[in-house]
DNA sequence: CATGAATGAGAGTTCATTCAT
DNA sequence: AATGAATGAACTCTCATTCAT
């Protein structure tokens, strides 16, 4: 059935194959999944091109997944380990709040840069489809919990401003990091605009931005990563 | 043609109707376009839903209009006005930059709340075509920077923290405040997520960080934080 | 794409198919086509008119070809044989030159009649069609060119008017015939003329006058003008 | 209606208009569709392409004609006395036979070189609409009967092979010059082909054969027209 | 499990023609 | 007589999905 409802079918991954031969061909349409997705985007990739690219038959496309949709979900499956936004937790709590912050910011930033297609994918597929849109939204909460949690600890220990909601604090600071990693590695990359900034000013100065706005004291040793 | 590559047109608008009738016409065309599109979605909205809202042939929307992307295009433009982000210039420089930023931060907010669908479909628009991708970023940009140039502007007037890059700042927490807006007013909304802030706590929250963010010394005589 | 510059499309047909099932429905394709445009014309068939003589549907129309235009260019592909022009080395050269042409008029003539569908289709494609254009002169010219060299031999044997260009010559008399058998098989027979002459007046005259033309000698004894 | 049965209508011509306005009106129509369809082709030609040559609105088109079909009626009227072929009677009957033809045939080629466009659209037209495949038919029989009379007469004057149906070698004679100016004129100059010859070459082999195909005899002061 | 031909609903777009102004 | 906006039937082509082999 052609052009129909996109995105009406669930996409809860079936089982996986269970013989070898079947392992092999189902990763390897993951991996052309992703390569056509990524090179193309997400509505512009037609089945047979995955097919194509991972060296089988249209119809064998449909003995591991229901739809394209699925194939989207099983890359995004596949790749969740590097899609998992690094917060706070990743980097060693030395101390030092702003140098933990701004270990953090980098981490993600690296992250975002090598993902950037991935990203960028997401963007586009979570803005026409609500299943996506909500598993988008349900990645981005971890991410933000996370940075809730590490700001009340903060307030908590007298660090940050008590007058701040953490969770909805954690909510800006969380979408103003991702919005400008999609800005810079997605938006201008795709445009060809000049690169506004080097990673090294945007860690800075994103991170900066974040400690300032939680009011974060100064580093001790005062070293101020730009200026 | 059916189904080819989306977005290959220009956006050059054949001219201008010149009767009443022609105008009225094009004008119903595009309240229907942008009714439509709010409604369904770009992607599945089809221009004969358009000329059916719009009470016309499937042929009239072609005698104005060459494809749905440029129907799109035009109901960008003659919601141009609602759509500018009202920015900092458009409230009163009372001489408190906290409450300035919160003013402006409230207008910019409730402007999104208002035109919330569109937003989603600019964003989705933006995520699917290069074209609108550029557009987006254009009119983000004058945004961008009307902020950064009043951050510049704080920083000579030492209030603000002179360490930070006020264009790549102005990046930053422009961004911080429209993916607020964004997964607010568009996926939380639209995912029927449970609110879980209201307006007030929006405003009053990201117009502190904002001003933390920049280190704007706390207002003098503490006012409400909204009035 | 509806009705857009036809035969803007290369005649790059795409492989053929493999499999005897492919290979099946191809031919049919090819039969059903050209009976449907032998029966209504290049331009009043449509695809689904060929799709639906093949019992197939639509879609698999595109399997094989990328447009009405190719699936022409298969129907004379396949059809190739028939149209040859067999023009005069099909027939023995028994010495008499006058018999020799009599006789390739006589096959030409009928081998025209057989297909006079087909030929009537080749003029009307190739009066649209620049493609199709070029590919009626080249077939034309490989009757021509062997008329020509005919012509010459005689010229070099003395028998035929040495005062004539061969080439030209030869392309004026051919499209005297190919004329000929237009009007009488095409255009009289759509028009439903009564037919001004049998097939033998046409032989006769035709070759004697192309004989004339070429200063033939009488033959020797006087045969009757058909076998 | 778009896209109707072609040629369906007939293609009457309706009354002239009677006041100074609208004779200017058609006859600007008149030029302009001549222009667009020779430039374009008739199945190319959009009604608005003739009209915006014309310099006025869609609708005045339909003023005087009811259909495209009968705007080229009305071209082909226009141009009759044009596209009349100047047979034989057209030039001085000197005596000598095949002076007579050379200068017949030159006229003829002249005239068609002229024409050129507007005989390639004729050929286009004539097949595909069967109304215009008669109009085309009958103007060519007024030639070919002409030029059929002339070949009785000669025969009666004992000049011509007596052996030939007149009207037949007539049908023949006169298709190898229609058909060679085609090629030359039409074909090969569309396609770009290097020209075989040139028109005195072409004059000088036509009307040879022609003389030679009814066995005229040389002319008294022989002057061989070529070689 | 793999193949790849077949399906067919559906969309965008054209343009000759009409008709209210 | 002129205008030009409106009409809408018709057509081509796509591609996700199915299924016989």
């Amino acid at each position: 059935m052609p052009a129909t409802e996109p995105f009406a079918h669930s996409f809860t991954v079936p089982e996986e194959p269970t013989t070898p031969r079947g392992q092999r061909t189902r990763a390897a349409l993951v991996v052309a999944a992703r390569t056509v997705f990524e090179r193309d985007g997400f509505l512009e990739s037609r089945v047979i091109d995955i097919t194509t690219e991972a060296r089988c038959s249209a119809g064998t496309f449909y003995t591991y997944f229901e739809s394209k949709e699925q194939a989207f979900a099983a890359v995004l499956l596949q790749v969740k380990e590097e899609m998992l936004h690094p917060g706070l937790p990743h980097v060693p709590d030395d101390g030092d709040p702003r140098a933990v912050i701004e270990a953090s910011t980098r981490a993600y930033l690296e992250t975002y840069q090598r993902n950037a297609r991935l990203m960028a994918l997401m963007e586009q597929v979570a803005n026409i489809s609500p299943e996506f849109q909500r598993l988008r939204r349900d990645r981005g909460a971890a991410f933000v919990d996370r940075n809730a949690r590490s700001i009340a600890d903060l307030q908590t220990r007298g660090l940050a401003d008590p007058g701040l909601d953490p969770d909805l604090a954690s909510r800006s600071l969380s979408g103003m990091i991702s919005r400008l990693a999609f800005f810079h590695f997605v938006v201008d990359a795709e445009l060809g605009e000049p690169s506004p900034a080097d990673l090294d000013s945007l860690v800075s100065t994103a991170s900066r931005l974040w400690a300032n706005a939680l009011r974060l004291p100064e580093s001790s040793h005062a070293r101020p990563p730009q200026e």
